[in-house]
DNA sequence: AATTTATTGCGTAAAATTTACAGAATCAAA
DNA sequence: TTTGATTCTGTAAATTTTACGCAATAAATT
């Protein structure tokens, strides 16, 4: 969606290729150097952050079109992308005010037009490692940033409260099922993996007992190699057993820190 | 909805005052005598089994719109109502060949109806007592009943796979959510409860240890009286501490069975 | 080549929690 | 008063979790 002619299709004909009244956004949470942070924009056209979105394409199912929306807005794809909620209590999205407001808009939109309705929002979150990303802006966002977990501005619509409950939500799965897929190398070391765990629950967890709870689980494979870090001793390198993973993915997993 | 002009002027004229594209389903459980069952209706013009739902009005929150379709189809109002999860990969609800042969149906349906559409579908979900329940025909459905929790049929659209999500959360989330306030009489025995968590875990817990937990969570309160079951030393009667409640709600809980 | 420094990796004792189970108390009907 | 079925409490054993000391290791420095 880059030329005006694309713009001007998509606010008048979109309706015809989206689903009206539905969008996805997502919760992007951003892990580096146990920081927790997450992906903010910054919409042109009402002057706010909130979590980047998008709709969904008739023939597209709900994880296709949260793949596609995140590709777009971050350009990462095979993410683990969970969905954890639907919100849907902001009743207006867009004014027609705040549309003709802001210059930067290449048209003037109808009164009736599908973008103004209310929406309801199916809530995804990811976890990246967020050196790793580079986003690319679209129509409707021109700035981006990595916001501290601690300081979250206000946002527009309901998306603090969005960002509250997936926040939330990671937490509690992380008892429950096997996050780190898409957060570490595909070979990591248990010290690495062990400051993703503790940056996520925002507490310390002991560092001899830690590997052996998570190995308990059977979805880490030790390796025979081992990597340089430097005038110490070389930690070994895991990877998560596939098989066991994608098991552990379906039936979920009991771990207690 | 029950005279002739309601009916046509909802297919003609509903997406005037609700969400289109979007409905909530319910997958009700029930619970009595330790047994788990899920309430089914069948469709008048699909003559398939699926689960009680409703389209959103276009100004109320989706708790509201939930709770209200719930109230419809059960009569059942104030109940632990639980978003679960939205579902999207069903392409297509209804169609219009299915609705043109249904005899029962009172008028034609244009082809571009809005009830044609696809839908995405937020479940939610409630644990009753299905002794209570009274069921209010709907003009989309004409039979309901309680099927066993072990052998379902095949239900329309993706209503299988809802049903399997929702007893798989209600399980996860018993150890994380105080249930119950709404499946017992305000006044209830410990073993009520016990039998309670038993038929929704689906495994038995010991008679004697299981208090203990319960009770470490200090949202029950003793009462000093008891119940009268007969020729056996009496139960006393507990009640749920209304304030540690609600916070436990909100806060979670841990418990390990 | 030995020493130093910072980090990984393992084992084990102590503490806490969970599990298993026995027996006393209670109620109402016979 | 006896009987039968059920509630309720306590406690020892087993298991799990926590705490923590120390050996092993890697490379840079002496």
């Amino acid at each position: 969606m880059k030329t005006e002619e694309e713009v001007e299709d998509f606010i008048l004909n979109g309706h015809k290729h989206y689903l009206r009244h539905i969008t996805i956004d997502c919760a992007i949470i951003g892990y580096h150097d146990q920081q927790l942070k997450i992906l903010l924009v910054k919409w042109k056209h009402l002057n706010g952050w909130g979590l980047p979105g998008g709709f969904i394409m008739n023939e597209e199912t709900l994880n296709e079109a949260a793949n596609r929306i995140l590709m777009e807005k971050t350009s990462l794809s095979d993410l683990f992308l969970q969905q954890f909620y639907t919100f849907g209590d902001s009743f207006f999205r867009l004014s027609k005010k705040d549309w003709d407001k802001d210059q930067r808009l290449l048209i003037p939109i109808p009164e009736d037009n599908w973008l103004l309705e209310r929406t309801i929002s199916i809530g995804y979150y990811a976890v990246v490692d967020f050196e790793k990303v580079s986003i690319s802006p679209d129509i409707f966002y021109d700035e981006y940033q990595w916001c501290d977990i601690q300081s979250i501005p206000e946002l527009l619509f309901d998306h603090n409260e969005m960002v509250e409950k997936a926040i939330q939500t990671i937490r509690l799965q992380i008892y429950h099922q096997p996050i780190g897929y898409n957060l570490l190398s595909e070979k990591f070391t248990l010290p690495e993996i062990h400051v993703l765990y503790e940056t996520i629950l925002g507490k310390q967890l002991d560092r001899r007992n830690f590997p052996k709870k998570l190995m308990s689980l059977g979805i880490l494979k030790k390796l025979d190699e081992q990597r340089s870090i430097g005038p110490h001793r070389s930690p070994f390198l895991y990877e998560f057993d596939k098989e066991n993973y994608e098991k552990a993915l379906m039936e979920g997993i009991a771990l207690a820190f």
